[in-house]
RNA sequence: GGAGGGGUACCCAAGCGGCCAACGGGGGCAGACUGUAAAUCUGCUGGCUUAUGCCUUCGUAGGUUCGAAUCCUACCCCCUCCA
């Protein structure tokens, strides 16, 4: 068993804030298991590493023995977005609302321990809260605190709307917190606000407050913006192992060590003298080639994790062609198709504008030689192998449609 | 309700009758370099089986003209100031 200090140390890691850092120390010295909760959206689970970093402290929490809820909010998710950019949400059906949670479970197991872990929906105790409970919970609350809220009061203050139903997400999320009597609650930066909202509320209900703890959002592969996957800048956690090594291979070497505080599961020792090696000269590649595997092999397993970093090491360091490598079949009308043509019906470029564009600059090669002529045609009744970039190597077996 | 400004490709932003598939920047992609990167340099950045070619694109719908992103009309949306 841990210590209540050595505990808060390792807990401490990469968070934001710990508010209060006193209390999580008076929590932890009890002895007894925390109740630790973190809200979800019950919506698109499509998790990516930055949903990660949060599921990663979950998981210390575990570690030291402590019991995580993994809160859906289907009933939040139906008030809408709280920053307000968005109208109302169309409403899940429940089957759909039991398929997300099904998916989440698959992914976040890869995490957390499923017997230390409960899942909860708040529709759960929201269904059963009748309006005049509502206007109970609204009672604890004051306009003027709301208005605190950063992206209330900047809307208040120029004149933007804010629709009063707005006010009930941080109130139902601190409600929920009330229900689950929970000892610490755990969110992104951005979710300050409404952890606070619920410590206000315990009280108010006579419960002693929650801890907030607070992660940073993760930076995308570009450095600069959060992660996300409208930005494109995401590793999702379902992606293969060789797209997954090849992502995390391709952040800068600075950004490099943003992932190891936020996404290793090493101690910050280890970290620091990771860090230390490399400050006196060791190489950067080696460092970032550790990160890779570590996440690779969390969520695919430790085989393929090294077949990734095989995969990597051949590819793109010594410029061979990879040992397995996707076979297709095309089917074309004509005894010769365009290669251009060709890639473009097999979806491996957008356009065959682009293809021609790719050949120009020579960015293609068919049976390892770099193609210089935009025109080349390919006889069918052969297998072609083609590498597109540096990264995407296929083969393709093209076949004259018979008769 | 009144006055003015604006909607251009992924984003920002020029253009204001033909030389415009549309300057420039960002982003992205490719190539070179390298230690995987980053930085840097170079090229590309609407589509079409690469074509002194054709097609679609400059808020929407019409119109004027040999010819419009550029002029006219109506409509929609956004911003600023005044009430």
């Amino acid at each position: 068993m841990h210590s209540a200090e050595e505990q808060l140390a390792e807990l401490k890691r990469g968070t934001s804030e710990i508010l209060l850092e006193s209390e999580l120390l008076t929590k932890l010295r009890r002895g007894r298991p925390l109740r630790v909760k973190a809200g979800f959206d019950p919506t698109a689970p499509d998790l990516h590493l930055g949903h990660t970093v949060l599921i990663n402290k979950m998981r210390r929490f575990q570690e030291f023995g402590h019991e995580v809820i993994f809160l859906i909010g289907d009933f939040t998710g139906l008030i809408g977005d709280p920053t307000g950019r968005n109208a109302t949400r169309p409403p899940l059906t429940p089957e759909e609302i039991k398929a997300n949670a099904a998916t989440y479970e698959a992914q976040i197991f890869k995490i957390l321990d499923p017997e230390r872990t409960r899942i909860e929906f708040n529709s759960r105790w929201m269904n059963e809260l009748s309006a005049a409970g509502l206007i109970q919970l609204a009672a604890r609350h004051t306009v003027a605190r709301m208005l605190e809220r950063d992206d209330f009061s900047k809307r208040y203050k120029s004149g933007q709307p804010i629709a009063i139903h707005e006010f009930l997400y941080p109130l139902v999320q601190g409600y929920d917190s009330v229900v689950l009597q929970a000892d610490v609650e755990l969110g992104g930066t951005d979710q300050k606000f409404n952890l606070l909202v619920g410590r206000q509320l315990q009280e108010s209900y006579g419960q002693e407050p929650q801890v907030v703890l607070t992660m940073p959002l993760l930076e995308g592969l570009d450095g600069v913006n959060k992660m996300s996957k409208s930005l494109g800048n995401y590793v999702g956690i379902t992606e293969p192992p060789d797209d997954m090594f090849g992502k995390l291979m391709s952040i800068s070497d600075e950004l490099m060590w943003r992932y190891f505080d936020l996404l290793s599961f090493r101690s910050g020792a280890e970290i620091a003298k990771l860090r230390r090696e490399v400050a006196e000269g060791r190489n950067p590649m080696e460092a970032k080639l550790e990160l890779a595997w570590e996440i690779t092999a969390r969520f695919h397993g430790a085989d393929a994790a090294k077949r990734a970093r095989e995969n990597f090491a051949a590819r793109s360091q010594r410029r061979e062609i990879p040992s397995e490598v996707e076979k297709r079949t095309h089917v074309v009308d004509t005894p010769q198709i365009g290669v251009a043509v060709l890639l473009k019906q097999c979806g491996l470029v957008p356009s065959t504008s682009q293809a021609f564009r790719l050949i120009e600059q020579g960015g293609i090669r068919m049976n390892n030689e770099r193609l210089t002529d935009p025109k080349t045609v390919v006889a069918a009744g052969s297998t072609y192998l083609f590498q597109i970039g540096k990264r995407v190597f296929v083969e393709i077996e093209v076949v004259q449609k018979a008769g």
